[in-house]
DNA sequence: CTGAAAGCGCTTACAG
DNA sequence: CTGAAAGCGCTTACAG
């Protein structure tokens, strides 16, 4: 075993005759090396199989081209496919990624990852794990830009720190909106986790959006989920109970509408024809759910590649490759997706959603 | 900007009045340093946020702690779960991980992304990318053993190389079986993509047991999908036209199944007191579908844990740390999760879906 | 118990 | 156009 050997610079140096100052010239493409030189370095390095070691170079240069990303709760849509316009964008920029899982993202000792991960001479970390409860507290005394750029996702924006989110309290406004201006004027809500900062602020475009348009927002109109379809069903049994003139219905994520839309069926007491439904989210699945949903659909991919974006120009900035940028907070909008469930009698419906 | 500066064991040494070795050796726990120059030391390091460099041990030891896994389809529940899986057990193992997605599974350039992942000195690779068509070519002609340690995951076994795979063809059979128990005996089945091995293992359990049950495993009950709902909507809808008499319908996956469950209830013209459905996958989802869905587990968690156990086995094995171990493929087993959809009547059924 | 020397794989001045 | 020397941050023998 362990015949495996890197091979060094040392060892192509003595293969082509020539010292590694030479081979190092050929591998970064200087100009200044004879033409046949040049060629026989090439041969040598193709033959013997020769990589570079990142490792090496990574200590001269004091730049890993490595960036950490933490996160959580891959198992739901939102947070893998974040991951993947973060995993894209870093590669488009030739960065490497290392991940970090958060098992438990209320308490977990973030101490240790950020250590890790700065051991590890990462030029930047995405923070993508949500605002809950007193999880940031952490962030109080340290001076973390002194150790390393970082750029956080989906959490209340703090002086000093830079923030992209999805504006989730507009998202709450659209859906609610919609409801309003077809028809509905006994809206409910399930909420996500109210310590969750995201479910906070859909609750409060919910709210924003009723008061605008003179209706109740009152307490009976509010449960609280836990972003799962169980607690869409337990949502949807206790607005029945405490808010019977419910006539429609703001699920704070699809797996919430789900649940919502699958105890309205079990039920069929006093509905189906006259409950509107709209989600959060925009999974695959929602445009397939029985009827399908309508929805909110965030610009995850996008959401992911601007925070790498950002905190690739806030590198630059540190190693002074690029101009002083100001590093401000950003927004991303999200869009409303108009499907049956949000228009009077779906249940009846048939042609509406037949497709071809 | 830059006034970020690492601290080194240089300077803990200056500021402690010690050798770097005797910095080093406080670090790593060695008994033989004088109790106050430890004390006097360990001071200096937590005073200076000392954070030994991974980098620079890397490159002694020649062992980097690091595993590198490449994946695709994040935005699938397969894949993200099993990352879940993987990233859990990298941990427990004190390792840190290199994330690469590959974006054209089929296609994408293997040679690069393995080049990067060794000159980053990983200790070993987890090859999380699912087989389709001749996407496994690179393999011929490479003796990658003689690079890094591999583990590949959900792939036909191939002799030389460790594979972690679910028992698909198991799973095809289990949610077949359930079917003809339940009394369907006209059974179609909406297929992955044909290209992908996976596809073609659930496939092939299902045609064994429609024979062993000495029924009919015709080309007209079998349509091609591509994972998706909508493709699972054109199978239910060109399966009805091919295979008029079918009484029951295994979707591949639960996004197929879906879509399945949607169209029957879009057509309403024969059914659907009488199609039977089962998946494959048990996304959380399913549960909440209307009706709850039937299909099949597959560990993945486990799966991905599996794999980096093995992967670490191999690479200690390969350091001479462990004992020599033979490193057989292996196969976990899917189970059978049954709800309403494969029940007769569940359309007309309430009281069976009600839940308190 | 402690430290001067050499080296991991590479690159950056510097000298020729 | 080319190479000997020094160094990135750390550790491993080796000597005392």
């Amino acid at each position: 075993m362990a015949t495996r050997r890197r091979i060094t610079i040392t060892q192509v140096a003595h293969a082509a005759g020539v010292s590694t100052q030479t081979v190092s010239r050929v591998i970064n493409d200087r100009p200044d090396v004879a033409p046949d030189t040049r060629l026989r370095v090439q041969r040598v390095i193709s033959q013997l199989g020769y990589r570079p070691s990142a490792i090496a170079r990574t200590l001269i240069h004091q730049r890993s081209h490595t960036l950490g990303v933490v996160a959580t709760g891959l198992d739901y849509y939102g947070p893998s496919h974040t991951l993947v316009g973060i995993e894209k964008q870093t590669r488009a920029l030739g960065y490497s990624l290392l991940l970090d899982l958060l098992h438990h993202p209320e308490t977990e000792d973030v101490e240790r990852i950020i250590n890790r991960l700065l051991s590890l001479h990462v030029d930047g970390i995405i923070w993508a794990v949500p605002e809950i409860g007193n999880n940031r507290a952490w962030l109080q005394g340290k001076n973390l830009h002194l150790l390393v750029p970082i750029i956080f996702l989906s959490m209340e924006p703090r002086p000093g720190l830079v923030v992209v989110s999805i504006d989730n309290r507009r998202g709450g406004r659209l859906a609610t909106e919609h409801l309003i201006a077809h028809g509905y004027r006994h809206i409910g809500i399930i909420t996500g986790p109210l310590d969750w900062w995201e479910s906070r602020q859909r609750r409060l475009g919910w709210r924003e959006a009723l008061e605008a348009a003179g209706l109740p927002a009152a307490e009976n109109q509010v449960v609280e989920g836990n972003w799962s379809a169980a607690s869409g069903e337990q949502g949807i049994r206790r607005l029945l109970a405490q808010f019977p003139q419910m006539d429609a219905i703001f699920a704070s994520n699809d797996q919430m509408a789900l649940g919502v839309l699958q105890t309205i069926h079990n039920i069929r007491s006093r509905f189906p024809e006259d409950l509107g439904v709209v989600g959060f989210d925009n999974i695959p699945e929602s445009a397939y759910f029985w009827p399908a949903l309508t929805t909110v659909e965030q610009p995850l991919i996008k959401l992911g590649c601007i925070a790498v974006e950002k905190l690739s120009q806030m590198i630059d900035a540190d190693f002074q490759l690029g101009a002083e940028i100001h590093h401000d907070s950003v927004y991303l909008q999200p869009e409303l997706v108009v499907r049956d469930s949000s228009l009077f009698h779906w249940s009846k419906a048939s042609p509406i959603s037949m497709k071809t």
